[in-house]
Formats: structure tokens, sequence, C-alpha cells
DNA sequence: TTATAATTGTGATGTTTGTCACGCCCGAAC
DNA sequence: GTTCGGGCGTGACAAACATCACAATTATAA
């Protein structure tokens, strides 16, 4: 558990044995089942989500009742409804275990603190920050140049053991096409 | 224009003047005429920009020639091709001007120098990639849920200003509809 | 095991959107 | 002024994709 955390803090910065304890200490450890909401539409936002182990779905359920996947959390992911988390406004969103999920989850106040006091965390979390800008960035690319079958391909391509865990029918839903639409397209 | 700089900084922090004469000293002003390039793709990518005033898009071209258009900068906005600045790797997308434009500009090594000796800038830093990694996801969500003239009323209401400076063909471009699809939405 | 629900494939059909073609308007350059 | 090209609208047709319906198969739970 915090060995994950902290091999993944590490992967960009050092960090001595106290100071992982520092960091800790900000973080609580959540287990959740299958199914189980981490964060629900339309209510408070208190966390932000380090994926220990699991999998994790961030939807928007559209007025029709359509579920729409906005990413996918895996090990070694942060993820939460990041609007309302750093606004501290309603979830739009809902953040939900397609697997048992274990995680490390930070408070918005927590997260203000540890940055604060501890510049090396905030480094982190910029450059996390980032790195979710350009993903996001990649991922509006892709609608724009590729059609369906394209999109799908480079799915496959950027996390392929995502086929093997979850259900066609999200994939079709994180790629905006229908599921009969993917069903024909791998075939 | 270092007004500008000053004022869209104090939004988040306040600065005093010295504070503010060393954050100004990390960056050079530019300025540019319409269809000058920031950012060429395949070339190294040495500048993140913030605009003063002016108008920039940032292009990627496909292989059939087309132009997609990930994202309009206008006043006050951060823009570059973040991939290739922050891993310093060849551009993958162009940063054009669609109107002269004024700029600052700051290499990622004074980007780094900032963030690290000036813990205000880290933090400012920090929420402007945050922001931008919400923008990207709630244009996500419009691809997701949302057809062409729903997109298009969608960026209608966001960015009213955008319509009377940019031809519609740059509009359809950032929509990912073709531009006689936008024109038949209008009527 | 058995019952029940979830997942997937596939045909038929309609809608949305792209592509190609053409003409008009208007502003910039000469 | 005239010429030229960009911007824009629109018709005709083709391609991509959604939706509805149904069946078959696979997981899940009782």
């Amino acid at each position: 558990m915090k060995e994950k955390l902290k091999e993944h803090i590490e992967n960009l910065t050092p960090l001595t044995d106290d100071e992982f304890s520092f960091v800790l200490s900000h973080f609580s450890f959540e287990k959740h089942k299958k199914n189980d909401f981490l964060i629900r539409e339309g209510e408070n936002v208190k966390h932000c989500y380090f994926v220990v182990s699991g999998l994790l779905k961030l939807v928007y359920n559209d007025k029709e009742g359509k579920q729409h996947i906005v990413s996918f959390a895996m090990e070694d992911w942060w993820e939460s409804d990041f609007s309302a988390y750093f606004t501290q406004t309603k979830a739009k969103m809902s953040l939900q275990c397609i697997e048992d999920t274990t995680a490390f989850s930070i408070s918005l106040k927590n997260y203000k603190k540890l940055s604060t006091e501890f510049p090396k965390m905030e480094r982190f979390f910029l450059e996390k920050s980032n790195s979710g800008h350009i993903a996001s960035q990649n991922r509006i690319l892709s609608f724009l140049t590729s059609n369906a079958k394209e999109r799908y391909e480079q799915l496959l391509k950027l996390y392929p053991l995502l086929f093997q865990r979850v259900p066609k029918s999200l994939l079709a839903s994180y790629l905006g096409v229908s599921r009969e639409t993917l069903s024909r397209l791998s075939s």
C-alpha cells in the first residue's frame, strides 16, 4: 500500500523516510467494493484519489440517462471530479468502482497544506497536473482527427490491459460510440 | 503589457513590485504579425506563451493535410504545445497567429527556475495547469455528450466574442465538423 | 444447479455528417 | 476600376454511425 504511493512519488522526486511519513500523514487509505461510489453526482467532492489497486470509472450521466465515461482510473492514477474538488462545488460526475479498489485519498485542505509546506510535493502535483492536461489534449485530438475505428485502435494500443477488464459497452461509452457500432468495428 | 501579466497573476496571488520584477525578468515580450508561427510542427518548443493581445490557434495537421484546432488562445491565456514543451521534444502541433499578437514567453528553464525559487509562482502554475486540465475535460465531455449542433451552441455560449474574430471554417475545425455542416447548423 | 441478469453479436432502418461541386459576395492587391 | 482569392451558403450524394429489435452466450447469485 504505502510502498505503492512512495514509489509513485519517487518516480518524480526522491523522498527520505521521514519526508514520506509526513506526506503519508495527509492521506487516508480506503477499500471499496465493486460498484461502490467514491464520488456521487450532486454531492460535495471531499477527496482526490490515488488508485493503489482496482479500477474506477469517472462518469457523466446526461439528461437522457446515458452514461459517458470521461476517464478510467487504473493503478497509479490520480482521479477526482477535479472541477468540483478544486472549486468545492457539487460533483457533476460520479467516480465508481468497476472492480474492488484500494486507494489513498486526500482532502483539498490537506492537498493545499501539503503543497504549501512541502515544495517537493507542490512540484509533484504540478507535474501530475501537467501530464493530466496533456493526456486530455491527446484525447481531444483523437476526437478531432479520428473516426470510431481509429479511436478504438488507439485505445487498444494505449491501454491493452483494459480490454480484459471492462465490458465493451463501457469502452464504447469512453470512445463516444454506441456499443453496437463498437461491436461491429471489432469484427 | 507588464500590467496585464501582473494583474493576471494577482488574480490568484498578490505580488509586491519587487516580486513582480523578479517574475518578469524570467519572461520575454514578443510581437507577432497575423499568420506568424510561434511554434512550428516538427521543431523544438522553446517557450510557453502568455497572450497579452491578439489571438492564436493551436493546430494539429493530419496526414491528409487537414488542420484540426486543439485550442484557441485569447487574451490572458497560456498556450504552448505543452507535451513538447515539458518533455523537450519536437512539436506535434503548430501555434500560429490568427491576429497580430503580443505575448510574454518563458523558456522551460526559466519556468522551472521561477517555480523553484518562488513558491507563489509554483502555486500559480499549479492552479493554471489544473484549470487547463478541467477545461480540456469539459471539452471531452462535450464530444461525448453532444452532437455538432449542441457543441456549436456550447461554444457560442462559452466564447461569444470568438464568432466575430475568426472565420467559421476555423470554428468548424475546432468543433470537429466540416465547414459545410457548421454552415447548415447556423441556419 | 438453476434461475436471473449482464454481455455481446447482428440485421434492418433512419439520422447525422462528410464530400464534392458550384455560385455568390466581398475585401485586398494591383 | 479590375482581378483574384478567401469566406460562405447550398444542393446532391455517399459514408459513418445511432437506434431498435432479437437471439445467443456468459457471468452471477440464490
